[in-house]
DNA sequence: TTAATTCCTG
DNA sequence: CAGGAATTAA
């Protein structure tokens, strides 16, 4: 499944915004110089630096206020902001041609995207209105709450500060415990006018962190009463967060009952036959509405019934991106809610969260590969690996039925021949832990990986079709040039191909044979050695005895031709070149993984 | 027109 | 193997 991209996509983007403030803090000299600098994930960095470091650096509370004040009014905020920026990025990440390329694809093509695209934001519009006020007045009561946080934070701070009694500490050591105990009095250090919204906001589900773990993690020189300050915000923080999200997206999954049947391209729907959704589909279903060509249409669900969800790169051939992009997004709220919020990272809620306040719609939501790569390139490692994110994506197994999420050599290996920028990407990634989707990531153009195995796909196939090959590449993002490079690969195979054929039938005749039935390419022979030379270097793949039986054929068919002296006429080779357009045979199902020459060799 | 193919060249 | 020209089929 490649929601992948379209998360990494939207973490980056979702986040750029209060990124912008967080990543400041996470490693800005001055908040590393007063906290001691670790390598903790920016949420943590920001939740405990908040009531850790800043107990050292009064004079910065102020401006980390205001920090999280940003942070919580970016979250309620228009992203709109963080289009133009994503968008030129995306522009400034292509190469010229590319982009000039898309360009006129996009000024072609609207006429037949946008109605249907309209037509569509309308609808979800209308059906999500009532959601997104709900959604803001929650988001401003968590607005409030965390005013209220800070300010009774500070208040504490002071006082701390000031008269730090033994009894006060004893007291909090109790509460602690008793907290630890009970789980329930999580206000008892004398914020208890919160416990009510507390309750209200957490309803049973506990963050992740536990009282350990989070100590561990922040074993600062803090007294209990600071610790147990930090735990508190962060508990309520990610609580309250958490909480509103999901009853946000429980709201939303539950409202459009139709489009979850519908809405199935890629996602199993429990008792319901995801072929039957591609056929029942009304006008409604996104995916009537994705202008695709049913060739496409075809060679997708049929890759789909063997390897589960596409990955976007397929659906975007038709050079409707972002059209394509916002419709899987949508797609993706509309999972079912007990498994999916489960599978949901933060990264997508809060991207679906924006678009229920409105925004994000109109296919602005397109992202290149290059663009995630780059744009998470360029963003710390820390700021990637949220761990609730990783958690939730390793626990998904969603990113595991596509993507394997370990390197093994051969894999590390192949990562060579991926671009540079693909390659530090990668890299990263390792280094991170942040590996589920990104590890087999759409690739934008093709590598020498894509060429060995087009090679190989070459023993079974001679004239692959365009949807052929964009089934059996699904790691790459197929457009026009893309297609027709790889068209011009097989072209170029079968140039080679019918080369050697008529040279060696040549040979034969003057060799003197006369019978072309005693034309073989056995594996000892020349013509097999050159052949395997060219389409199978380094023997890491069993010639298929079909092809040798094609190679025959064709060996035979061109012995015939020149034999009787057809060979003068203009275009003799055609008759040849029908026979053998006729014998593509059907391609080896492990040929559509996208880390395919890496398994078949291992195999 | 466009995509696919072949042929030719580097 | 890529690029370009020419041809052909849709």
């Amino acid at each position: 499944m490649d929601p992948n991209f379209v998360l990494l996509s939207s973490k980056s983007q979702t986040f750029s915004h209060m990124g912008e403030s967080m990543k400041e803090e996470g490693s800005s000299p001055s908040s590393r110089g007063c906290g001691r600098d670790s390598p903790i994930p920016w949420d943590q960095i920001t939740i405990s630096n908040f009531v850790d470091s800043d107990w050292f650096c009064d004079e910065h509370i102020q401006a980390k206020r205001a920090r999280v004040e940003t942070i919580i009014q970016g979250m309620s905020l228009s992203p709109n902001p963080l289009m133009p920026s994503n968008n030129s990025r995306e522009k400034d990440s292509r190469h010229p041609t590319e982009k000039s390329r898309e360009n006129k694809r996009k000024q072609k093509l609207p006429q037949q995207q946008n109605p249907q695209g309209g037509e569509w934001s309308g609808v979800s519009r209308g059906n999500w209105k009532g959601e997104s006020h709900h959604f803001k007045e929650q988001f401003q009561m968590l607005q409030q709450q965390l005013k209220h946080l800070q300010e009774r934070l500070f208040q504490l701070s002071e006082h701390s500060a000031l008269a730090q009694s033994q009894e006060d500490t004893e007291r909090k050591k109790d509460s602690l415990k008793h907290r630890n105990d009970s789980n329930h009095g999580h206000w008892a250090v004398g914020i208890d006018q919160y416990k009510d919204l507390k309750r209200n906001f957490t309803k049973g589900e506990k963050p992740k962190i536990s009282e350990e773990e989070s100590q561990s993690r922040a074993p600062w020189l803090m007294t209990y009463e600071e610790k147990t300050l930090s735990e508190i915000l962060k508990k309520e923080l990610t609580g309250a967060v958490s909480q509103v999200v999901d009853s946000v997206l429980r709201k939303v999954l539950s409202k459009p009952s139709g489009y979850q049947t519908q809405l199935v391209n890629g996602i199993q729907v429990p008792g319901q036959d995801r072929k039957s959704g591609y056929s029942t589909a009304t006008g409604n279903s996104r995916k009537d509405q994705l202008p695709m060509a049913s060739s496409q249409n075809m060679a997708q669900s049929q890759a789909e019934a063997h390897m589960g969800a596409l990955p976007l790169s397929m659906k975007k051939c038709s050079d409707s991106l972002g059209h394509l992009v916002n419709s899987r997004m949508t797609q993706k709220s509309y999972q079912d809610p007990p498994v999916n919020l489960a599978m949901t990272s933060h990264i997508q809620e809060k991207q679906i969260l924006s678009q229920l306040l409105g925004y994000g719609q109109n296919g602005h939501w397109s992202y290149s590969p290059s663009q995630i790569s780059s744009s998470q390139a360029t963003s710390s490692p820390q700021s990637l690996d949220l761990p609730w994110a990783t958690n939730k994506w390793q626990s998904s197994g969603m990113g595991q039925q596509r993507y394997p999420l370990s390197f093994t050599s051969s894999q590390v290996e192949s990562l060579a021949l991926l671009p540079t920028v693909k390659l530090e990407h990668e890299n990263l990634k390792t280094d991170t832990d942040v590996i589920p989707f990104s590890s087999v990531h759409i690739q934008e153009g093709l590598n020498p990986g894509h060429l060995k195995k087009a090679k190989l796909m070459f023993f079974f196939t001679r004239y692959p079709s365009s949807s052929l090959l964009k089934a059996y590449f699904p790691d790459v993002q197929f457009n026009r040039c893309i297609t027709s490079q790889l068209i011009k690969w097989f072209s170029n195979f079968r140039e080679f191909y019918y080369i050697q054929m008529e040279k060696f039938a040549r040979q034969a005749i003057s060799e003197g044979i006369t019978n072309p039935n005693v034309l073989k390419v056995p594996r000892n022979s020349e013509l097999f050695r050159t052949l395997n030379m060219h389409y199978n270097k380094g023997n890491d793949f069993e010639v298929p005895d079909q092809f040798l039986e094609i190679a025959s054929l064709t060996l035979q068919e061109f012995f015939n031709a020149v034999t009787a002296g057809k060979d003068s006429e203009p275009s003799w080779k055609k008759p040849i070149y029908k026979i053998i357009s006729k014998l593509d045979s059907d391609i080896p199902e492990i040929f559509k993984s996208s880390s395919c020459p890496q398994e078949l060799f291992q195999n």
